[in-house]
DNA sequence: GCGGTTAACTTAAGCGGTTAACAAGCCTTT
DNA sequence: AAAGGCTTGTTAACCGCTTAAGTTAACCGC
C-alpha cells in the first residue's frame, strides 16, 4: 500500500500549467460556495469581513474572473463596440483613436472594428459585436440608412456618429448638420467668386443616395452656382487619379469642394503633378480637418466638426445609455466652423 | 377549469421577444439531439441527409450560433485580436486599417484595440484580449522588452510587427531593420553633407531605452556626425511645439531626423510658422512613409518599409500560426527603401 | 452465425460564471 | 412567546454550446 509521500495527484499549491484560477478555486480557498464568492468579488449581500476576506484569497491565488463566461451568464461585458465605416478614411481613423481614448479613461475597452466601406460588412460586424455581448454599439456608418440598424437598436443600445441612423431608437446620435457645412463651404466659395465647383464625395459601393448630395444640389441652385458632383474612393492613391483626370480637362472648374480630407489630399497631389498651385491655379476645401491639413501648403482650407467634442459626447452618449440614465440631449448636430486658411481664394 | 384556448405560456410559433433561437429549438424542430445538431452544422459525424435536414431548419429559423457560449465550450472564436501600441500615430492607424483589411479578406474579424501609448495598459489589454479567446494576438507593441509578453505568448500565439518581442515564444515576427534604416538616413544625411543632426524619437512613458538609440549613437559615433536625441510625444500638437523650440534655438543643425512621420509633420509646421522653408533652411526626413507626406510640400523623404507587405506578411503569420501550420520563415525582417522627395537637401 | 468494425446518434458532463429562491440565525415588534 | 424582518449564506438551475464516451443497429469477413 502507497505511503503518504506516493499520493497521486497534484500537490497543493502546485500550479497548474496554463489554466487561470476558477471561481470554485477561491471558494474552496476559503470555505465559501461559488455564489458566495461570486457575490463577495462584486461587493453584494456579504458581510464585511467575508468580503474582505474573498478579497485577499483572490488577489492571493492571483484569480480573474472569466469575461466570456460572465458574458454568457449575465449578458453584459464592460466592452463597447466601435464600427468603423470604413478605416480607409485619415478621419475616420483619428474619430476611432479618439473615441477609443475616451473610453478607456472611463474604464471601458473599445472593441474597434472596420467594416471597409462594404455596407453589408457593416451590418454583419454589427451583429457580430452584438452577439459578443457589447454593452453598446458606437457606430460611425457606411450605410446609415440600412435596413438593419433598427434590429440591431432593438437588441443593445446603439449610438451614431456623423450621420443620422435610419432607425429612430438609437441611444443617441452625433451628427453632422451636413446642410449647414455644405451651405457655409458653398456660400463661402460663391463669396469668393467661383461660380463652378466640383465636389468630390467619397463612392461607397451598393450605397443609396446620401443626403448629401441633395444638400449640394440645393444650395447650388439657390445660390446660382454651378455644382457637379463627383464620386471618389477614399483611398489617396485613388482620390489623386481621379483628381488629375478633373484638373487636366477642358475647362476645370475653379473650385473642388472635397467630402473629406483625405479627398483633398488627392487633389493636392494631382496638382502638384500638373504643376498647378493650390490656390492660386484652383481652390481647395476640405471637410474634416484632420491635423495634417493645416501642415500643406498651402493649409487647407476646411471645416472643422470639432473632432474631439464628437468623440467625447458620443463616448458620453454611449456610457450613459449603458448605464441607464436619461440624457438631456440625444440628439447632437455638430456645427460647422469653417478653418479658413490658404487653399481657397478670390477667383 | 380553464379551456384549452386560455392555457398559458407560450403559443408554439410565436416569436419571443429580442431571443435568438438556440441551438436547442433546432434540435427539438429537427428532433435531433442538440449534439447531433451541432456535430451537423459543422458538417462532422452525421449522414449527408440529417446534416440537409439540420441546414435548412437552422436556416428556416434564423439560427446562428452564439460566439460566446461557443467560446466558452470550445475555447476558440474566429477572432484576431489586433493591439495597437498607440493609436495616436498616423502610421499605426493605417497598419491596424491594413491589418484589419487583410485579416478580413481571410474571413476573420479583428478586434483593434488601443494602449495609447501606455506600456502597462498594453499588457492590460493584451489580457483582456487573450481573455476574450481570440484565436491570436497580432500586436504593434510600444514596449517590447516588457517582462509580461512571455505568460501572454504562451497562452495563445502571438505576432510582433514593427519591434521584436521579449519573449522568443512568438508565432511569428515582422520587424523594421530599424539599424538599417537608421543607418541608411544618417548616412544618406552625412552623404549630402549634414555633420548635425537632431534625432525626434517618439516618447513613451516610462518605457525602457529602445534599442533605436543605441542604433543612432553607434551609427553617429562610426560616420563622426554629431546627433541629439530628442524625445517627443507623437501627437503633432505637442510634436510642433517641440519642433519650434528646436527651429528657434541658438544654432539650430541642419538637419532633422523624425523616428515617425507623424513627427516629421510637426516639424513642417513649426517650420511654416517660423517662415523656414524646409529643404532649403533645414533637411528633414521622416520614417514611415505615411501616404500624406508625398502631399507635403516640399514632399517628405523618408524610410518606406512596406506597408502593405507588412500587413500581408502579418496576418499571414496570424493565419499559419492559427491553423498550425509551419512556416519557413517566422522572422521576417523589413528592409527599409529609402523614399527620397524634396525635404532633404544638399548643405 | 458470431465477434469485430463502423456509421450515426444520444447522453451527459462540462466550460466558468450569475442569480432566483430558499434557509438559518439573530433582532425587533406587539 | 410567536410572528415578522434583516443579514448572510447556500443550493441549484441556468446561459448556449462542445465533446468525450456510450449506445444501437447495420454491415462484414470467415
Amino acid at each position: 500500500m502507497p505511503t503518504m509521500w506516493t499520493c497521486p495527484g497534484r500537490l497543493p499549491g502546485m500550479a497548474r500549467p496554463n489554466k487561470r484560477t476558477t471561481l470554485r478555486e477561491v471558494a474552496e480557498a476559503t470555505g465559501l460556495s461559488t455564489a458566495a464568492v461570486s457575490y463577495a468579488l462584486r461587493g453584494k449581500h456579504v458581510s464585511k469581513e467575508t468580503e474582505e476576506r474573498v478579497r485577499k484569497a483572490a488577489a492571493e491565488l492571483g484569480y480573474e474572473a472569466d469575461p466570456i463566461a460572465r458574458a454568457l451568464a449575465s449578458g453584459r461585458t464592460s466592452m463597447v463596440g466601435v464600427l468603423a465605416g470604413d478605416l480607409q478614411d485619415l478621419w475616420q481613423q483619428q474619430l476611432m483613436a479618439a473615441i477609443g481614448r475616451e473610453l478607456l479613461a472611463g474604464d471601458r475597452y473599445a472593441l474597434i472594428l472596420d467594416a471597409g466601406g462594404d455596407p453589408d460588412r457593416e451590418l454583419k460586424l454589427a451583429k457580430q459585436l452584438r452577439d459578443q455581448r457589447v454593452d453598446a454599439l458606437l457606430v460611425s456608418p457606411v450605410n446609415p440608412s440600412a435596413e438593419g440598424w433598427a434590429a440591431i437598436a432593438d437588441a443593445l443600445p446603439v449610438v451614431a456618429v456623423g450621420d443620422s441612423l435610419s432607425t429612430a431608437r438609437t441611444a443617441g446620435q452625433v451628427i453632422f448638420d451636413n446642410r449647414a457645412g455644405i451651405d457655409s463651404v458653398l456660400e463661402y466659395l460663391y463669396g469668393l467668386g467661383h461660380r463652378r465647383v466640383t465636389v468630390l464625395t467619397p463612392t461607397r459601393p451598393s450605397t443609396p443616395d446620401r443626403p448629401a448630395d441633395v444638400y449640394v444640389r440645393e444650395a447650388a441652385e439657390r445660390l446660382g452656382l454651378r455644382a457637379e458632383l463627383v464620386p471618389c474612393p477614399q483611398e489617396l492613391g485613388e482620390a489623386t487619379v481621379v483628381a488629375r483626370r478633373l484638373l487636366d480637362g477642358p475647362r476645370p472648374a475653379t473650385a473642388v469642394f472635397c467630402f473629406s480630407d483625405s479627398l483633398a489630399y488627392g487633389v493636392y497631389a494631382a496638382a502638384a503633378e500638373a504643376s498647378l498651385s493650390v490656390g492660386r491655379d484652383v481652390s481647395v476645401v476640405g471637410f474634416d480637418d484632420h491635423p495634417v491639413s493645416r501642415v500643406l501648403t498651402p493649409p487647407l482650407t476646411t471645416v472643422d466638426w470639432g473632432l474631439s467634442e464628437i468623440a467625447a459626447e458620443a463616448a458620453r452618449l454611449t456610457v450613459a445609455a449603458i448605464e441607464g440614465k436619461r440624457v438631456r440631449k440625444k440628439r447632437i448636430l455638430c456645427a460647422p466652423r469653417m478653418s479658413e486658411r490658404g487653399s481657397a481664394v478670390r477667383v
